[in-house]
DNA sequence: TTTTAATATAGCAATATTACGATAAAGGTT
DNA sequence: AACCTTTATCGTAATATTGCTATATTAAAA
């Protein structure tokens, strides 16, 4: 196999699992750090960062698009990167439930 | 290939990669919610919850260990799982990083 | 001790991911 | 127009992931 059943899970679950995957990756990981250590948006040279190909890092980026964790804006003939705010409140305030929840709960058996 | 270039990265990078792909997956998700619902630990029937075969789930849950997600403790013949609220943390903490990084930086290019 | 229950592992097949070089596409520059 | 720069796509190969059935393991229960 290697597909995944997402016909069986909820669409928060779907949701969080495909962001999440997204940045599942140190590549992407490293460019969404890129992202926030430049002043606003970037265009260019993330290839320059990493030390992939240039296909390799395009399609990094087109799954880090695809998840909805970035934005790309055609300026000239080079292409605008911004990571996406909603989604990363979208993980940041889905970890910080589950922290709640955690807190609340029993947790001596472990 | 198929096979990350592991050495290029920091450790920090690598480490929210691990727990990140580690959640990428909606069946893991669900294990994880799942461990949230119920009072402090669970022993056994997480494979009743999902819709999948026992052999997969055993899996899944190896993977949420390894990545540090969850730990097990043997009891009798079953085990307890249960989350490790460092793991979580620490992507709650990235995350919550990346958005006030996002807060303070000038955002109107995209 | 035999059985039952819970979990893990082995082995397999299908699909996905990662990465590269080569090449295409599209917009500037000269 | 000819060229350069930037990014995407194609084709390919290697490896990883997902999921199953069958089987092993381990411990409690009968």
């Amino acid at each position: 196999m290697g597909a995944t059943k997402t016909d069986e899970y909820t669409e928060s679950q779907i949701l969080v699992a495909t962001l999440a995957k997204a940045i599942g990756h140190p590549a992407r990981v490293a460019i969404i750090e890129y992202l926030m250590k430049v002043d606003s948006c970037i265009c260019g040279d993330i290839v320059d960062v990493l030390p992939l190909a240039q296909p390799t890092v395009s399609r990094h980026l087109k799954e880090l698009k695809n998840a909805g964790l970035i934005r790309g804006n055609v300026i000239g003939n080079s292409i605008c990167y911004c990571i996406d705010k909603n989604a990363v409140d979208t993980l940041q305030t889905y970890f910080a439930g589950l922290i709640h929840t955690i807190s609340i709960k029993d947790k001596t058996c472990c």
